[in-house]
DNA sequence: TCTATAAATCTAGATATATAAATATTATTT
DNA sequence: AAATAATATTTATATATCTAGATTTATAGA
């Protein structure tokens, strides 16, 4: 856990919401076509259309959050899911208390 | 209180250590020439000595830390004392736990 | 008033980030 | 095997940040 790296992921407003959004899925996106839970997270498209972005932000987005380690991708055949790293994010909280 | 402005205060190693610093000032930086207490922080040019940067690039660290209500300056003759704002640290904190 | 000191501001080059179009990759379907 | 769909990567441009040297401003002291 870096606090660097995780401030430079929340130091621009769509990622943060993007991990708003990752909190409660079944509020903020329609449900998957292939399955009918969250348990993996949220695919690309869905958190692009969402956040009104180009394809490659996002993507560019979310990969920059996965090298944070607050998102944890899942592939699903063409799809890639990508949930929050819950035990990061609190730990990231925590020396952020320390500070 | 701004996420965002306050992240990216965050995203830069010795903008951390200052905030960190200014949590205890005596057991951080030699006492003031001219009074005994840290009650409105530490001057800029401890700051300066213990981050080892240049005076300008510590003024400017320093003035965005303070334009995101981080930290409060007060001018005492020719020296600024910056001390940390809690409140707002505070509020940024309970934000990030929401999120 | 002249000088010295502390801090702020200006200027500038190097590096990083934001964002998207184009292209490549991976997996599915026909 | 070809076509299609979802995502990742590459490339590129505009903007922002990092950092320091030079300059300016504010204040104190001789």
């Amino acid at each position: 856990m870096n606090i660097v790296e995780i401030s430079k992921v929340l130091s621009n407003k769509t990622r943060v919401e993007i991990l708003k959004w990752l909190k409660k899925p079944e509020e903020n996106f329609p449900p998957h076509q292939d399955i009918d839970h969250f348990d993996d997270g949220v695919c690309v498209g869905y958190i692009q259309d969402k956040a009104g972005l180009s394809q490659s932000t996002i993507s560019t987005y979310l990969n920059s959050m996965q090298n944070a380690n607050l998102l944890i991708p899942t592939r699903h055949g063409k799809w890639t899911y990508y949930r929050r790293n819950e035990k990061v994010i609190k730990s990231y909280l925590k020396a952020l208390e320390e500070l």
